[in-house]
DNA sequence: CCTTGTCCGTTTATTTTTTGAACTCACAAA
DNA sequence: TTTGTGAGTTCAAAAAATAAACGGACAAGG
């Protein structure tokens, strides 16, 4: 049973941190890009990715425990499950998305972007656009400044 | 010389594999966190993160290579490098955006969130929402297909 | 029954990574 | 001449990841 132990970072006052105590090593994100593209069960993970199973069944299971994904029943006798997006797991889409986006602008060969995304509300091929949820205006690194929140311990320098 | 071999990712037709093969272990993220805030120098990151100084050289090494940072010299003799965030390493600001308001909503102690941000150009305090390009509707999950682009090798199976 | 196959894991030994702590180099300042 | 600073490097020890085989519950086929 592989146990990670820097669980520390879930402690630490900071969003970044804890995030990161959940999705921020290499094979996470890579099982939620697979569960986002609608893969569910344990073999069909292992297929695709080439993680050894010890690791598949411990991100697998940290998932659940984090609450980002949960296992739904599809058969009893034996007793098999789903590994399904929660609610809070399909919140991690604007990460994924942020992530896809970037891999497509730098990191795309010439040959182009792997995979386009299309919004079917509106029909289009689209690329995500992240803006400000007060102005809606596209936000860019340098116009955002940050302040102590409530949850601060000590931001200390909060530099820029 | 710690050297992580699975830049094998890096080769995978898919940008989250791609992106991942960047930014996706525990350190990194926490190193760009930090240099969104505006650390450059080598101790004050090896200060403000609790991680081994070899692992710091790495990550930092590995992020220049990336085109992520480059070294701005500060001084000479001896020659001294600020590690800047390069307009690559400014587009990931939207990643770290999605990053911080997922453990904003989703991991935050009833304190509250650890840091604000406000947005400069219209001056309040906002959340980062990710929108359609094309119909600027702040998008979920849900509505969002994919398909496979020109650099497509083999979807294969593009489920949803 | 008996064998084979499927799905979801465990176990164990081996390899890779990461850490911790000390050490180095080049200079600057006192 | 000694002390300090910034940015590393070295190396042994500890932790994590991998590969490959093993296990257990059942279903299906003969």
């Amino acid at each position: 049973m592989p146990d990670m132990k820097w669980t520390e970072l879930e402690a630490e006052p900071c969003s970044v941190a804890r995030t990161v105590s959940v999705i921020g090593d290499r094979w996470t994100l890579l099982v939620l890009r697979e569960c986002f593209l609608g893969v569910k069960r344990f073999e069909e993970f292992q297929e695709r990715l080439a993680i050894s199973r010890p690791m598949l069944v411990d991100r697998l299971h940290k998932l659940v425990e984090a609450k980002v994904l949960k296992k739904v029943a599809y058969q009893q006798t034996p007793t098999r499950y789903d590994y399904r997006l929660t609610p809070k797991g399909l919140d991690l889409h604007p990460v994924l998305m942020a992530i896809v986006h970037w891999g497509d602008m730098h990191m795309a060969g010439k040959e182009g972007r792997p995979l386009l995304h299309r919004h079917t509300e509106c029909g289009h091929l689209f690329d995500p656009v992240t803006v400000c949820s007060e102005c809606r205006a596209a936000l860019s690194a340098r116009e955002v400044t940050v302040e102590a929140g409530p949850g601060a311990q000590d931001v200390g320098h909060a530099h820029r």
